[in-house]
DNA sequence: TATTGTTATACTCTATAACTATA
DNA sequence: TATAGTTATAGAGTATAACAATA
C-alpha cells in the first residue's frame, strides 16, 4: 500500500466535496427557486460575473473569468438576450468586440439570487470566529494561487521540448 | 447597487476557481499523461475513492462518496472491469449487492495516479508553513460540513410543507 | 413492499472546427 | 496575418425512468 504524503492528508476529498457542492449540488438548484429564477447554471454564473465586474465585460473576458471557452459563453449570452436580462453594446474602443451589460431588470434577477446565496453563507459562517473567516479567504486564495503555479510549471516542463 | 455582505467577500470566486480547477482544468488531464494514464475523470475518481477507502466499496457507497447517482457509477464500472481494473465481487453479507474492488494492475495504476498528485501538492505547499497546512484542512473541512449543513436546513424547511 | 444495482435514454456542460468581420 | 466573436457539431458528465433480483 502507498503511503500518503502528510501534506495533503485528507485536503483532496475536502476540496472534491466543496467542488461537488458548487458544481453539481443542490445549492445552485435550490437558491435558483428560492429566487425565482429559472436560468441553467452557466447562464447564472455570467450573471455573478457580470454583477461582481459592475460594469460591461467582453465575451473574451467573461470566458477567462468562468475558465471556459469562447463559443461556450455565447451560446448562453444568446438565450440571455433573447430573455432580456443582458444585452450586447458595441465596444467603442474596437468594432470587432461587444460588451455585455446587465439590463435593469437582469440586474433585478441577478441581486435577487446574489441576496440569497449571500444570506446563506452568511448563516452558515454565523459561528465562525472573525480569525477564522479572515484566515480561511486568505490561505484558500493562496492554495489556488500555489496550485495554479505549480500546475503551469509542470505545463511548462512537460512541452518545453516539443516543437508545435 | 446591491451590498455584498462582508462576510464573504472575495470567497465565493476563490472557491469558484479552485472548482474549476479541480472539475474541468488541466490538472487531472495532465496528472493523468505523467502517469500514463487514459482514463475519463469520473473513472480516475472511482479509484482513488477505491484506493483511500483501502477496502472493497459497495456501488451505492461509491456513489455517495462522489455525490453522483448510481448508473453514473455502474456505467464506468462496466468500462473498469472490462479493462481488468476494477472487479466486482459478491458481498456476502447481501446478495443484491456487489463489492467493487482494485485489481492488482488497477491498484499500481492509480499509485502511479497518486504518486503524481501527491508530488505535485507537495510542491505547491513546499512553502508553506505547518501551521497553515493544519489551519487550512481544519478550515476547509468546517467550511464543507457548515455549508451542507446550511444546504440541508433550507431544503428541509422548503420542502416541510410538501407532502411527495 | 423496500432496496441494490443495471440498462436505456435524455439533458446539461464544455470543447473543437470552421467561419465572418474587423484590426 | 491576427484577433473577437459566432455558428455548428461533437463529446464528456450526470440525471431520470423503468426494470430485475434480492431482502
Amino acid at each position: 500500500m502507498r503511503e500518503r504524503s502528510e501534506a495533503i492528508t485528507g485536503l483532496l476529498p475536502r476540496m472534491a466535496q466543496l467542488s461537488a457542492l458548487l458544481n453539481r449540488g443542490q445549492l445552485f438548484e435550490h437558491a435558483a427557486t428560492a429566487a425565482g429564477v429559472t436560468l441553467e447554471r452557466p447562464s447564472m454564473t455570467i450573471l455573478v460575473i457580470l454583477d461582481t465586474a459592475e460594469r460591461p465585460l467582453r465575451v473574451g473576458e467573461i470566458a477567462t473569468r468562468m475558465q471556459v471557452v469562447g463559443p461556450h459563453v455565447t451560446r448562453h449570452l444568446n438565450t440571455l438576450e433573447k430573455q432580456g436580462i443582458v444585452k450586447r453594446v458595441p465596444d467603442p474602443d474596437d468594432q470587432r468586440a461587444r460588451l455585455i451589460a446587465l439590463t435593469p431588470s437582469g440586474q433585478r434577477l441577478v441581486d435577487r439570487y446574489t441576496a440569497v446565496i449571500d444570506s446563506w453563507f452568511t448563516a452558515a459562517l454565523a459561528k465562525w470566529p472573525d480569525r477564522d473567516r479572515t484566515e480561511f479567504v486568505r490561505l484558500l486564495g493562496r492554495m489556488v494561487e500555489d496550485l495554479t503555479a505549480q500546475l503551469n510549471t509542470v505545463i511548462d516542463s512537460g512541452t518545453a521540448d516539443r516543437t508545435h
